[in-house]
DNA sequence: CCTGCGATGTGATGTATGTCACATAATTAA
DNA sequence: TTAATTATGTGACATACATCACATCGCAGG
């Protein structure tokens, strides 16, 4: 499926837009294609964009002044990503966000976002839905940090979602259970 | 101040409203007043509303098979507070809230947030701008449980929230913390 | 087809935090 | 005020996970 059509399907789900208002929101969206190992946001940069993934994989992480890596999310097709944090206060990415795999992107431009969601209530109402879901699984993985140790993080990542098994490497997953990967190396096998 | 005045101020950072459209808006809500110790939510209850605090403060909180509490979220004044996983998902009750101290809220039914989002668009802006921020708070905690200690953890929460350090018991700060009462005594009294 | 580097496995050891047990201080209820 | 409960402190010990060191494996680029 191409990005239009999957954006359309994807929204589709949320809100009620005709015809025309879809085309006039996607008229906004620029497609980018990237390939495995390439830089989307770098820590540092002025962020003013969101993206919406077609195909591919990416991550958005944060490394620490030990440059150790945190993972905060993978971002599949029909996930959206950023560093949210510095579009929405207008400042300087503190998270970095690459490919771990060839990937094709819509990019929307965050002014883009505010004036659609100004003209379009439908387009508003999406993005409430799509925060809100953001927020609560946000909230479902913090319970998960406090409550589960290194293994069952893992195995509900998994259940959540199988196809991360093999799409990236044991290190990344590690980095986004909050572990290193020696200890969740020693996880499958045994000790 | 009291709660109409309170929502008012707290809605016109993010959104326009007229006094009229104000009026219908708070004319849905229904004032609350709780003692300390009572509870607003219980797991397994059918959660129908999200509550605005007007005064006190309250917890939003999970216990785990072994009985183990871990906080959510601290509610203090102008803060919203409910199960939205539950409140979204139109399912049962996961987690808890109830009272630190005695507290005022302002109830406001999933329905009618619905009804006045579809009703009035800048109703709709202000929840997205809402739960935005909501979603990069908690974004930047699971960051926090990834790449920092308990003891600055603590620092953290005390730099960020320094009201919470009389206001509620040390062994909550805890298990906001993810950690026990024992450790958290430990990192301010020298080992 | 090499060659080199990124990804993974595994042992030895260190450390933060949990668990359990008990003492004491501070609130709340009667 | 007294009694009961809840909150807090502290020691001894257990455990999950990190760290460091080194070995192996597999794949990507020259």
């Amino acid at each position: 499926m191409n990005g239009q059509e999957l954006l359309k399907q994807h929204i589709s789900k949320t809100a009620t837009l005709t015809d025309e208002q879809f085309d006039y929101f996607f008229s906004h969206f620029t497609l980018l294609s990237f390939k495995k190992g390439q830089t989307i946001i770098s820590e540092g940069d002025e962020v003013d964009c969101e993206y919406f993934v077609v195909s591919g994989c990416l991550k958005a992480f944060f490394i620490n002044d030990d440059i150790k890596m945190y993972i905060l999310q993978f971002a599949m097709s029909t996930w959206w990503t950023s560093d949210y944090n510095a579009l929405y206060s207008h400042s300087r990415a503190t998270i970095n966000v690459d490919c771990i795999t060839d990937a094709e992107v819509l990019c929307l431009k965050s002014a883009d976002r505010e004036k659609l969601c100004a003209e379009i209530h439908q387009v508003e109402h999406f993005f409430r839905w799509r925060t809100n879901r953001g927020y609560v699984a946000s909230q479902k993985r913090l319970l998960s940090f406090m409550n589960n140790d290194a293994k069952k993080r893992y195995e509900e990542l998994l259940t959540l979602y199988p196809e991360l098994y093999n799409l990236v490497p044991k290190h990344l997953i590690a980095a986004y259970l909050g572990i290193t990967r020696e200890t969740l190396s020693r996880l499958y096998n045994g000790r």
